[in-house]
DNA sequence: AACGATCCCTGTTGGC
DNA sequence: TGCCAACAGGGATCGT
């Protein structure tokens, strides 16, 4: 699934493709792709011609700066993949966007879900969208633990759900969260005001080595289906995952079976021995 | 304000 | 074998 570290991975082959172009031709092709600004049609009119001046991510967004100050946004959902290809080939199935460049490429966003959107803002209209509720990015800009603690500092719902809040801290989706939580040995379930400052202090350096070392292997692809590197190849973090849909099979720490329940709605994947 | 529940989507999976 | 309900989940929204 398409969380920072998958979205990161996306940001890095997109960087060299997009970072200087101009974007010649644009179209949504499913409505709801689009439905994240308030005029849909604005999204392809206000693309073509625009030069992207960088290629960012905060969280799960990626988010293109372009000329005449707008805002390029491409969210990929849960089951969203961004390919670069050559304008001739084929249309996969599921193709929600498509875009062009000056430089021959075409950028586009096949999702079979349309959980992701593509958007383009103004600065007001960004300031008036979700983004501008984004907590701080999990991989470049983590808070110092007593920060840390201070957010969660009365805090009466689980950590796993905490940790799920993009307004608290921006980029961890239901797979990093349950490793993250296993590497820091803390229960999901446990309310974040509880934490003591020792838990935050674990919990904080638990989120760039599990991350990195996403990174390190592409990512996570669960199948075929959702998330997949731009080049087409699967990304590998599926086999080192600790706890994430390992239900019933030994804890890698201590060997016991790890349990699943649901947290905040979601599956959630720890070892009862090991997170307290 | 905080929190949990519900909904949006469709390909895949598992039970009968 | 075939059908269909359940499931997956990021984020918006709604009710409490």
């Amino acid at each position: 699934m398409p969380e920072l570290v998958e979205v990161e991975t996306v940001r890095r082959a997109l960087e060299p493709v997009l970072h200087g172009a101009r974007i010649t031709a644009a179209a949504v092709m499913h409505p709801r792709t689009a439905r994240r600004n308030e005029r849909p049609d604005d999204v392809a009119e206000r693309l073509v011609g625009r030069r992207v001046t960088a290629v960012d991510r905060h969280g799960k967004f990626l988010l293109c700066p372009l000329d005449e100050d707008l805002l390029w946004v491409i969210h990929l959902g849960m089951s969203g993949r961004v390919t670069v290809v050559s304008p001739e080939s084929p249309v996969e199935r599921h193709t929600r966007f498509r875009s062009a460049t000056d430089r021959g490429d075409e950028i586009r966003l096949v999702d079979p879900r349309t959980f992701g959107f593509v958007a383009v803002f103004t600065p007001e209209e960004a300031k008036r969208s979700s983004l501008a509720k984004l907590g701080p990015d999990a991989l470049t800009a983590l808070p110092p633990t007593r920060l840390l603690a201070r957010t969660l500092e009365g805090r009466r719902a689980p950590i796993k759900a905490l940790l799920l809040d993009q307004r608290v801290l921006a980029g961890l989706g239901n797979i990093y969260a349950d490793e993250v939580l296993h590497r820091a040995g803390i229960d999901p379930l446990r309310a974040g005001g509880d934490l003591d400052v020792a838990d935050v202090e674990r919990l904080r350096r638990s989120i760039r080595p599990v991350l990195e070392e996403g990174l390190r292997h592409g990512g996570t692809s669960l199948d075929d289906l959702a998330y997949l590197l731009p080049d087409g190849r699967a990304g590998e973090f599926l086999t080192r995952l600790r706890v994430y849909g390992r239900e019933d099979q030994p804890c890698l720490r201590c060997g016991t079976p790890i349990i699943r329940r649901v947290v905040a709605g979601r599956s959630t994947y720890s070892c009862p021995s090991c997170q307290r």
